[in-house]
DNA sequence: CAAACGTTAGTTAATATTCACTAACTTGCA
DNA sequence: TGCAAGTTAGTGAATATTAACTAACGTTTG
């Protein structure tokens, strides 16, 4: 179980990722934020890489809920349109959150984050990939293409709209011109 | 103009950074890989920024012989397919460029590195947006669905297979595998 | 034509700064 | 009163960059 402390630190860390890339997580940089001295952070965690462990262990969390909830709409296509929904909601509210979603750069010299990273993206394709694969026998969904291209467009979609969202500093809405998007998106998919 | 040297180190660099993310490239990695001391890269570039910004124009030069190549083929469709197949040679051939295009997160410490990187992106998505609304006034791209919503749709695409592929290290045949994942784009925005 | 001069590209050694992390001490509270 | 959570003051290692110097080569000029 984490703390209260442990959650402010992880909070603080991503806050700190999504503001200055990898490169401005720093002890100092957290301890910081937080108001507290660099030595105390390492009352709560053993070294940084538990740290970055802990962010992507809550954003994999994140994840999970969002899966959990799509899965309780009827029908593929309602599904990936709550996916989107639920991604666009949770980003709009915690910006933070959108330098994890890209965050397979971030962490790529040590090797237990690394895996972590792929594993997640990996875990999201597959799981829309069945989603998809489920509505093209349902007759929801168009069968002319294979299903992992499919979820290859959704998700990059997904992906490049938010990065784009967030390079524009948050320039537009992501929650209002997000449902256009998904509106594009679930025509160019549906049977 | 580029000396031989500049562009050796440029070289390395894109290389480091592929093989170990921006956290790999230091002076020292880099004046180790050429086989030259660390202060004699400075006889080259300025700063570690100068070299980061080399390796950005170089991209762009890149990105530049693309498109002039695509603007050649006749019919926005062709057109489409021929930038995803040169993209998809390039990265096969030289894999250190992949680290390029998603290098929006790398270079977010340094505001000219950033400045440069959205830049490329936008610049990205309005060329195929100019290109999908050529199309879709001929009659060969549908109009169901946004230009823009369409060219986001076709750029994530390619980003998120270039990363997978990457992320596989190079797993499967980025060319062979990507010219059916055309035939799939191609399908679904076509009228 | 050859010596003086300047340039280019390298070297070793040292710089200040930042990094993650630790030892030892103090404080507040159940 | 004992322990959890904080502090101050440090560590060594790594960072980008600079200083001072040199070998090799080209160019100008007496």
């Amino acid at each position: 179980m984490q703390t209260a402390r442990q959650i402010e630190i992880v909070e603080a860390a991503l806050s700190l990722i999504n503001e200055t890339g990898i490169q401005g997580l720093t002890i100092k940089n957290l301890s910081k934020k937080i108001g507290i001295s660099e030595p105390a952070i390492y009352r709560h965690y053993e070294n940084k890489v538990e740290i970055l462990v802990a962010v992507l262990d809550s954003f994999s969390n994140f994840m999970g809920n969002i899966k959990a909830n799509v899965e309780k709409q009827s029908g593929s296509l309602s599904q990936i349109e709550a996916m989107f929904s639920a991604f666009f909601k949770a980003f709009y509210e915690n910006p933070s959150l959108v330098a994890v979603i890209f965050s397979e750069e971030l962490f790529r010299n040590e090797p237990r984050l690394s895996d972590k990273t792929s594993e997640i993206i990996n875990r999201n394709i597959e799981f829309l990939s069945d989603v998809i694969r489920k509505g093209a026998q349902q007759g929801d969904i168009r069968t002319d293409v294979p299903a992992n291209h499919l979820a290859i467009m959704v998700m990059g979609t997904l992906r490049l709209y938010v990065k784009n969202w967030q390079l524009t500093g948050a320039g537009f809405n992501l929650k209002v011109e997000g449902e256009k998007l998904i509106r594009s998106v679930i025509i160019l998919i549906s049977k």
